[in-house]
DNA sequence: CTATTTTTGTCGCCATCGCTCCAAAACCTC
DNA sequence: GAGGTTTTGGAGCGATGGCGACAAAAATAG
């Protein structure tokens, strides 16, 4: 995780805020969630936000700083609820299950913009950006490991076969979850997308 | 398919061009495909087609055109060579493991950047750029229908069960193939994305 | 109260972005 | 050649993008 953020109300000297610097965030989360960083501009953000130039620096620093807070935020609330599925006490086949179908009703949920904020960002982007790149490609390096993860939890408890090739169905299911998440945002709806975790869960591994 | 673009060296009145159009477009077409649309500026375009602004605008239009033309072009190629793959005679499970074998191949390929130029973009993008994701959607529905139309012509010829959901199976395929291509951008090589479309034919329904 | 610290509002800035204009150049037809 | 048509080179331009400067405002510390 990144370094923590400031969460309670600072006590001391200074001029207090005199806004909510989460719900702040959270609205620039669902900015960026829904148009990417490229296509979120800073009068759109400070807007959104509801912030003059000064505090939204003076707050966050630079777009490019409170878009990667915002990633932060995001995985601390979408990325921790997959986690806590895919970490609950079941069999591991019924983990992985559990886990595509938690990402399809998230990626198709009325309550923010559809699909997801890391699958897809930063995947074709300007070389300014490569730092951002890399770190997207890290955060979906670190979700794909996590299921590499459990399936060797799953290989120890004996209900995934030890000549599974770990390494290679957790990428199937990263690729699945990715492809979803463009689906997603493509329109389909809750429905076609756990038709597709349905099918995709068949290509689970001969019980050994 | 779009208008017909011109290709023969235009005869008439007026001062020739001076440079090769089709390898203008291909320069640029790599550009966007390695950036994107909203990653690639109107002076790296220039610069890379080796063309002055006012040749660039008199020839491609603007900026979107010339992406709407550079994504026409790639389906002409990368597209047609699946469309080419998807339509082969061969039993519908085979057409669908060549089709996902040959995206693999396709996306890790050397020659050009790596991934798709079709599958992730414009799906987070300013809302200027309305049109541009619609297109891009569009084109995804397409290729997602040709291979809804595969499936229906198995079902035809019988070796796919009449009780199969097509739609849902060719979004399943559909999906995967996205995340191919955010592995492959992500840095998979050819052998993991190889291992992938195995796992994923496994998923393919039980024989009628 | 004064001193200090932090936040805020306003104005403006400099680079980049995506063109656009215009005159000159290079071809064709007659 | 004259006239017409298209392309080229180069200069520049209006809008936006992402900040930054600065002084006033609002808090605490002593």
């Amino acid at each position: 995780m990144a370094t923590k953020i400031e969460e309670e109300p600072r006590r001391g000297p200074g001029r207090p805020r005199s806004f909510d610097r989460k719900a702040a965030l959270q609205r620039a989360l669902h900015l960026f969630w829904e148009r990417g960083y490229e296509g979120t501009s800073f009068d759109d953000l400070i807007a959104t936000m509801r912030l003059s130039p000064s505090s939204f620096y003076n707050s966050f620093g630079s777009k490019e700083q409170l878009y990667r807070e915002a990633v932060e935020a995001y995985l601390a609330t979408s990325g921790e609820l997959f986690r806590g599925v895919l970490s609950e006490e079941t069999d591991t086949k019924s983990a992985f299950r559990n886990l595509l179908e938690a990402a399809a009703r998230e990626f198709s949920s009325a309550d923010h913009p559809s699909g997801c904020m890391i699958s897809l960002a930063g995947t074709h982007v300007a070389p300014s950006l490569a730092g951002l790149r890399a770190t997207m490609t890290g955060h979906r390096r670190n979700a794909q490991e996590a299921m590499a993860a459990r399936l060797r939890k799953g290989i120890e408890e004996g209900d995934v076969s030890a000549a599974t090739d770990v390494d290679a169905l957790a990428a199937y299911y990263s690729a699945l979850s990715r492809g979803l998440a463009v689906q997603a945002r493509d329109g389909a709806t809750l429905d076609r997308l756990l038709q597709i975790v349905s099918i995709a869960m068949n290509a689970w591994p001969v019980s050994p």
